[in-house]
DNA sequence: CACACGTGGGC
DNA sequence: TGCCCAAGTGT
């Protein structure tokens, strides 16, 4: 059965599979828009088992979006801190706060103006109309491109932006009016679930509708072509203490990798000179007693930092090169920070890595 | 359009 | 191990 001659059909066996399906998860059990909001904001690129201790904690403690609007960055980011793409939350926030003065508090109901607001894209616009208020409005993500890919065969390259058009004319075609939320949602937990990359296709409510299955070219779709790896930078991270024991940390740059994050002294390698004459060409700073703590990898999507990590002391106790300050080791909990910090940070309060752990 | 932007899990 | 992936957006 063509799914174009029987769009009655696929609905309902997409809807009644969703609905008796779906698992429990927490923004599925509100419609509160700002919630939804959040949620879907939290869930890009993301995994849902990471999100919902995020999600739980965060609504905790901004309730509201009052509450959000009226948070300070630093805790906003601690809130974040361990989710990576930190820019969502400060776009989050900073569409929040445009809702609280600009629209009574009422997060937008059409495309056009929601559309207005930070961090909302095309698929978080139609995600938050469709599910908190049940208008019909397209939510396309990865999950209902590569189901749409396998059930109507679309062979083009979905990394390429101009071929999500495809998919969003296609949902508003096949879009359940009656409950567009369980629709847009139904597509979505089906790729999540079922139509993942090898796709368990006995399972699947809507198998007769698949052009990809009858021809049994599942595992072909959808196309996308290769992304290229990220450059390798060698980076070294200083933890220094002065006299007082308090450390010595900087706020990054307000734009770029990692924004507004803390970190230790950290300067790239890109000569053959040791790590401690680079920390004192780069940033001025003259350390005594060196020693390794550990080194690691950390891989982000475009690039890889190879670290080595030292402990040391201010050598002469006074020069601090500009914006950094030091920290009372409570204060250094609360600062948000980047996970190779984390690690570091941790290492030197008697953590352990995973080579120790075994 | 192409790329920057985090992190952790799966195989 | 290295690569791919996961409910995208901003520039």
């Amino acid at each position: 059965m063509h799914i174009l001659e029987n769009k009655e059909g696929f609905r309902h066996s997409l809807l009644h599979w969703y609905r008796t399906e779906k698992r429990d998860l927490p923004w599925r059990r509100t419609s509160n828009p700002y919630y939804i909001w959040v949620s879907e904001v939290m869930l890009q690129q993301t995994r849902v088992d990471t999100v919902i201790p995020y999600y739980e904690r965060f609504i905790a403690k901004y309730p509201t979006m009052e509450k959000l609007a009226e948070a300070e960055e630093n805790e906003l980011l601690k809130m974040w801190e361990g989710l990576g793409y930190y820019s969502r939350a400060r776009n989050l926030q900073a569409g929040v706060r445009e809702v609280v003065a600009n629209y009574e508090g009422n997060v937008p109901t059409n495309r056009k103006e929601i559309s207005t607001l930070k961090g909302v894209g095309p698929y978080t616009a139609g995600a938050v109309l469709s599910i908190a208020f049940g208008i019909p409005e397209h939510a396309v993500d990865g999950n209902v491109m590569r189901v749409l890919s396998r059930i109507l065969l679309i062979e083009e390259d979905i990394t390429i932006p101009r071929t999500k058009r495809i998919f969003e004319d296609v949902v508003m075609d096949l879009i359940d009016k009656q409950d567009p939320s369980s629709f847009n949602q139904g597509l979505m937990e089906l790729g999540a679930t079922i139509c993942t990359p090898k796709p368990k296709c006995l399972l699947c409510p809507v198998r007769e509708y698949c052009q990809a299955y009858d021809e049994g070219r599942q595992e072909e779709l959808p196309v996308r072509t290769r992304k290229k790896r990220g450059k390798v930078i060698p980076v070294a991270i200083f933890s220094v203490q002065n006299e007082q024991g308090e450390w010595l940390l900087r706020q990054r740059p307000e734009n770029g990798l990692l924004a507004n994050l803390w970190e230790f002294p950290m300067v790239e390698l890109t000569t053959n000179e040791s790590a401690e004459e680079t920390l004192f060409k780069q940033l001025g700073l003259k350390v005594d007693a060196v020693s390794d703590i550990m080194s690691f990898k950390h891989i982000f999507t475009h690039l890889t930092w190879e670290v080595k990590s030292y402990c040391a002391v201010l050598k002469n106790g006074k020069r601090v090169p500009d914006g950094y300050k030091f920290f009372t080791a409570t204060e250094v909990e609360e600062l948000p920070k980047p996970v190779p910090v984390v690690k570091v940070w941790d290492m030197i309060n008697g953590g352990e890595n995973e080579n120790d752990k075994k």
